[in-house]
DNA sequence: ACGGAGAGTGAGCAAGCGCTTAGGCCCTGT
DNA sequence: ACAGGGCCTAAGCGCTTGCTCACTCTCCGT
């Protein structure tokens, strides 16, 4: 937990070190616009117009608008991938880094709504290749959070017949969570983190032990 | 369980009494198109031609296009808001009812996942007496949701500290499979139903009884 | 002192957008 | 026989879109 408080989600500790400052304006500029609007609705005007220059420079740093998408989309994907495999090769028991993982997935969902939004439900307007690329990202997130579960299936900690559908609802459920969550609602990210964390123990069977 | 066999989730039963045939053919057709690209990547052109008619005939039947999406977000939650109160007032334990909703819910989220795509990720592209429509049966769901919640939780029936926190996780769990079924993939609707009833249940507590 | 690179602007192009208009075909009631 | 409404099309209007171009300003090494 180091320097955060970040207002609404889409700050300094995702963006933080994009070089040069105009740069970084521009994305996180990009990624309010889409989590607001979405892609297809939001102008290069509209993001050159928050980051404070004219629309023309957009295009000094970035080729198309749709890079500044597959930036916003890669660099996403990868923080969320890292966390959970932070949480996969922890130690502990299976129920420890299943409750690792929601908490934290969750945690960054809600803390980072504004990017996560964006990451999870406009991946459609990625070109083909770029795509390709993070859907490989989300495949690999896929197999952490199912590498947990089979290891506490294996060990008898879960009661999971079906692995690969409990993996499915796991997820689906972390990341519908950037969907819902806005700063002005009742419970904070650490909240729903415990609460979630907690959910998904019982549904995996573990919370008896 | 009556006539469906409905291949894309688009289908008859849910849009069948519209008349015009021609106005049923373009809202079937904006269901497809609103689905797979998002309401405003898809063009009026798409749409009649998708319908097999000239772009201007589209504006015979509807206002706008605005208005077609309205048509489909609104005839969906309506549909959605059935399926859930129907559940609250059948019989049974509250065990029973949450199960009959979670199930009917997910089944119908996953057989008719292309309107319910655009029902579930498109409301933000409605206009704003429109959407405050939209959000006022959405609310209703989840009062509906939550009125069972809180039974089961008053005769002690389920374990739930939290039920407002817990009807958002059970409504996110199933609003969600709109977002990752498809009807290439592994389970069928009716498996999707059944596995979520089970994992709901247990993260309600009510799964030993 | 000054040439060149980096960062930015104002103006605007070609294409595509939502939507309208003028007119035509066909069915129906009288 | 024929007026009138319902349904549809070809053409296109006014506007916005993503993106480019010619140019300016500022900074920096020599």
């Amino acid at each position: 937990m180091d320097a955060e408080a970040d207002k609404d989600g889409a700050g300094a500790e995702v963006w933080g070190d994009i070089t040069p400052d105009a740069a970084r304006r521009l994305v996180t500029a990009a990624v309010h616009a889409f989590a607001e609007r979405g892609y297809h609705a939001t102008t290069t005007r509209d993001i050159a117009g928050r980051a404070g220059m004219s629309p023309a420079a957009l295009y000094i740093h970035y080729k198309t608008k749709e890079e500044l998408l597959y930036q916003i989309s890669k660099v996403g994907h990868q923080r969320a991938l890292e966390i959970v495999e932070r949480a996969r090769d922890a130690g502990g028991t299976s129920a420890e880094r299943l409750a690792h993982a929601v908490r934290s997935f969750v945690r960054w969902h809600a803390e980072h709504h504004t990017t996560a939004r964006v990451v999870q439900y406009e991946l459609g307007a990625l070109g083909e290749e770029h795509h390709a690329e993070v859907i490989a990202i989300r495949k690999a997130t896929d197999g952490a959070v199912r590498a947990i579960l089979e290891d506490g299936a294996r060990t008898g900690e879960f009661d999971v017949p079906d692995v690969r559908g409990a993996t499915v609802a796991v997820l689906s459920l972390c990341i519908d969570v950037a969907r819902w969550f806005n700063t002005r609602g009742r419970s904070t990210p650490d909240e729903v983190g415990e609460l979630y964390a907690g959910l998904v123990l019982r549904m995996v069977g573990a919370a008896s032990r």
